[in-house]
DNA sequence: CTTGAAATGTGAGGATTTTAACAACCGCTC
DNA sequence: GAGCGGTTGTTAAAATCCTCACATTTCAAG
């Protein structure tokens, strides 16, 4: 596999992350290269790319048996996410009002929340919303606004209006960066905004990491660590005061 | 949805949960009905079932982004759509602010608005952001608020606050029944309150429908067709004063 | 039993996807 | 620069998929 390629299909992979589903000639024409050669890339990367009927997507999506190629085969964080909200989904009780953060981090936990409980969700991005409408008994709540495109999320001035006539048992928050420190950081400010806001309604606090976000430190600052009642991670959970960068 | 549609669906997505992916006509022979049927089935069932290039896979193998097939599966009115809405497109100029409507005929409208064009987009449906998410120029609003599966909508007492805030050119409607005497109906009550609102504020309302649509009457009233500043169906375009049920 | 509406099947056509063969191109060594 | 292997683009044919219109069946009500 040459340099190019293997640039290409990492740029492919990426953008697989964000959009899930490209179709092969959308793909060919932000590669810059021919369906050809894309279907190609596709080939001979069988582990990380799916492909089904012209449209490309993430291997993750698909597990079975698949007429072309496709196999398993899962970002290293996945498991990690994952194994961090089995630790958080124990946290929900069955009719309970709870805050869901935007990211990828959080999608595992609504799946792991038990078909049968009645609970009430809010979030504030697109992909969250979409997983919860496949719960059966979940009510959605959706905090609307302006679109980000970065992170899939919606927020505006009128967010506030919603959360503020909501009462919220437990808030499940996401972060892309924690340092002991300085505490928890994401991406962007508005997400930090949101963040805040719910942190100061929530009756209960947590936030679920991968370990791999400790000791990352990111533009936009939302929370001191002892903000919040517990930190859940793919090793378990710890208080705030336990949190050391050298933890895990 | 008869008795027997609805066990077909069940078992299709119970062989789903072991085979994650089936492919059209194999799921047509385990089920003892023609690919169409599957199709048709499929086309009701956008919320559970997946379909992508000839296979058929659960929902949750793919994330939000729903492609093409999905959301036109089977739609026999698709053409229809399109071609009305191939008209109501020239209604929007390149730096205006619109509202869209929830439900399958404004997709179109969506993926017609040349990319260059720098608008800022209301909805308040989850497949109408995700279109909208596509498009390059285009800034998204979303209404918050409860969700509703039918019609894959947010509403709530808070949709207000945002559309008091903001000026809208031109709102693109749709119903699901017109009808000369009563006027526009839609399925659900809480979508005609949006409406309505929206209406209400909106500079022009246009009501894109394809002419199926036409003589239909549903549960939930939401305008009187002089409310309408034209009507728009894959025939063309025609003012409130003229329209009539055989009009087309 | 008849009737009408809804559900289902069928087949033609057009559109899209797949495959394969071949030509053109690239970076490299000699 | 010529030669080489590997990569990429192009084309055409075959296979598959999608749509639409219409025929048929089913089912329930009259």
């Amino acid at each position: 596999m040459t340099a190019r390629k293997a640039q290409r299909t990492a740029r492919l992979i990426d953008l697989l992350s964000q959009r899930r589903v490209i179709h092969l000639s959308e793909a060919a024409a932000l590669l810059g290269v021919s369906e050809m050669t894309v279907r190609r890339d596709i080939a001979t990367n069988q582990g990380q790319i799916a492909y089904l009927g012209g449209h490309i997507l993430a291997a993750a999506e698909i597990e079975a048996d698949i007429p072309y190629e496709l196999a398993t085969a899962a970002d290293s964080h996945a498991a990690a996410k994952r194994e961090a909200c089995v630790h958080a989904v124990r946290k929900i009780r069955p009719d309970e009002t709870i805050f869901i953060d935007c990211g990828t981090t959080l999608i595992h936990l609504i799946d792991l929340i038990p078909d049968n409980y009645q609970i009430t969700a809010i979030c504030y991005a697109m992909n969250v919303a979409e997983r919860l409408s496949r719960k059966p008994n979940v009510t959605i709540i959706m905090l609307g606004g302006v679109y980000h495109p970065a992170s899939a999320s919606f927020s505006g001035t009128h967010d506030f209006d919603i959360l503020n006539s909501v009462g919220i048992n437990a808030a499940f928050l996401s972060a892309a960066g924690v340092d002991a420190k300085r505490g928890a950081t994401c991406e962007h400010f508005h997400e930090a905004v949101v963040k805040q806001k719910v942190m100061s309604l929530a009756r209960e606090n947590y936030l679920v990491i991968d370990s791999s976000k400790i000791g990352k430190l990111k533009r936009a600052f939302f929370s001191a660590m002892d903000g919040f009642d517990a930190i859940i991670t793919e090793h378990g959970e710890v208080g705030p005061d336990s949190f050391l960068p050298q933890a895990v």
